[in-house]
Formats: structure tokens, C-alpha cells, sequence
DNA sequence: TTTTTACTTTAGAATTATTATAAACTAGAA
DNA sequence: TTCTAGTTTATAATAATTCTAAAGTAAAAA
């Protein structure tokens, strides 16, 4: 990913590019394969790659407002910290609760036969299929 | 369900029957349908119906007994608080975002037809289905 | 370029959900 | 009854997250 991409990301995302904010972006976005992380395990990893330093808040901040404009999803595990996944299409998860680690699954390898309709007045937004794993 | 059956709930659960735990116990498991709660809803529940008085503290212990003895389930929700489910089957849900509602469905009504293969040495332990609503 | 303005970072305080603690209380055995 | 182990409770501690206000910085205006 280019540097003007990176920028675009930020600037999408209402943020100017601060040393911060490009820092993280560059780490988040700058990869092949889809990452998941929370905000403890983003500022661990900033800290090895980066000589730049960082504020929790501003690590909040600015993961939330890529997650306002589209650019990181939030994925529901139970515990109490929040999730995150660079993965923004339509898919699912395995999750290793032996290790806390989530692994993606593409929306093509689930496929779902029959499904109730939904409530009263209400529409079916999305399906979420999450598959926990034992040894 | 009759006081004995109450009884029995909490004494599987490795608790003594105290005035506190069986009003919870009664409240949870005398009813018909499937009852979703946090530690929060289910105080004020308890704080309408009863003359009791509960520390936070002895509804955590409560609830968690339960759930490791086996009589309640923990739903996997976005969001700090904890779901509680008195629908111990498997089963499915319904999330509405805008109500913080859940709402159960049975496992039948869902039917997968392809689902991939766990990773290396891991095993599917279940596959939960989550289908967020909007309106 | 300098100045100005609006947005940012940061450290630390505040908040929220949950868990731990220790003293006062109680169920059930002896 | 009396005793003992298990309980309740208020409060403190912890953990994740959000808020705040002062000091710093990017980018528009002059």
C-alpha cells in the first residue's frame, strides 16, 4: 500500500496525518493478510515497530474513527476487551479460546440452508456465523 | 417450578439455599419463556419484585455458579456487559441494536449446509449464529 | 513565510463493569 | 444451643475505556 493510500485512509476517516496516525494506519493497513488486535495488543506491537510514541487515547481514537468510516470492523468474542479486524467484507470467524485467537472465515466457505425470518417489524442486517474451537 | 426443584438448582450449583439466592434462583428459573439479562437488568428486576435486599456482589456469585454448574449460558454480545440466557440448548439469536434485545432462536430453525474445517490440531467445539437486526 | 486557527496528542482523571476483601451474619451440623 | 464453614455486604481494587484540559502541530489565511 502506497503512502497515498495510507493518506487516504486518514483523511476518509476525518484525521489529518499526524506522525501518530500515519504510524498506525501504515502498521494496520500495510499488509497482506487480514490482522486482528485490540487496542492492548495494537500498542504492543506500535511499540516494537515504531520509534514514535503513543498515548493510549490517541491509539483509541484513532482505531475508532477508522471504524466509524468503514475501514476496520469490530468482531463480537466474549470478554471484556473490544476486538478488531482489518478485514471490512462480509465474513466469519473461528475462535481459539485456548489462545484468545480469532481466524477469518471467507463468507464463501459457510453456506446457510434455512434461517428464520426476522422479528415483527424489523429486517435482517447481517448474519454472523462463530465457530469456537477446543483441542 | 416447585420450591424443591429451586432448591435443587442451587444445591447442584454448590450453594447454600440463602433468602438472596432463592429469590434469584426463583426469578430466573419460575417462568415459561427464555429470559435474557445482564447483572444490571436482572438487580432491577430483582429490586421491583422483591423485598430482599442483594449486594452486587451476591448477584455476581449467584449468576456465575449458575452458569458453571450449568444452568445458565453466556451470550457473545459487542459491548461491555455481560449477557446472561436461561436457554441452556444450543441455540441461536437475534441481536437488535437499537433495543439491545435478544431474542432466541431455536437450533432447528437454522440449518448450515457447508462449514469449513477447523484448523491444524483443533476440534469445533459449536457454531453460533448471530443475526443482527436493524429496522 | 509568518500568523492564526482549528485540530491533536498526551498524561492523568473519570467512568463503567467486574472482581476481591474483610468484617458482620447465618444455615446447618454437632 | 453452639459452633463452623459458608454468605452477604459495603467498600476497595482492577481493567478497559472514555474524558479533560493543557501543550503541541498541521494547514489555512494573511
Amino acid at each position: 500500500m502506497k503512502k497515498e493510500d495510507i493518506l487516504k485512509k486518514l483523511r476518509s476517516s476525518g484525521l489529518r496525518p499526524t506522525k501518530q496516525r500515519v504510524e498506525i494506519a501504515k502498521f494496520l493497513f500495510e499488509r497482506d493478510k487480514t490482522f486482528h488486535f485490540t487496542v492492548e495488543s495494537l500498542e504492543n506491537h506500535l511499540a516494537k515497530k515504531t520509534t514514535c510514541k503513543f498515548a493510549l487515547a490517541t491509539i483509541y481514537n484513532t482505531v475508532h474513527a477508522f471504524k466509524k468510516a468503514g475501514h476496520l470492523s469490530e468482531v463480537d468474542v466474549r470478554g471484556k476487551k473490544t476486538y478488531f479486524d482489518t478485514n471490512i467484507t462480509d465474513h466469519h470467524h473461528f475462535y481459539d479460546n485456548e489462545t484468545s485467537e480469532l481466524i477469518d472465515i471467507d463468507a464463501s466457505e459457510v453456506v446457510i440452508q434455512k434461517i428464520p425470518k426476522a422479528p415483527n417489524g424489523k429486517k435482517i442486517k447481517n448474519v454472523e456465523v462463530f465457530i469456537n474451537l477446543k483441542n
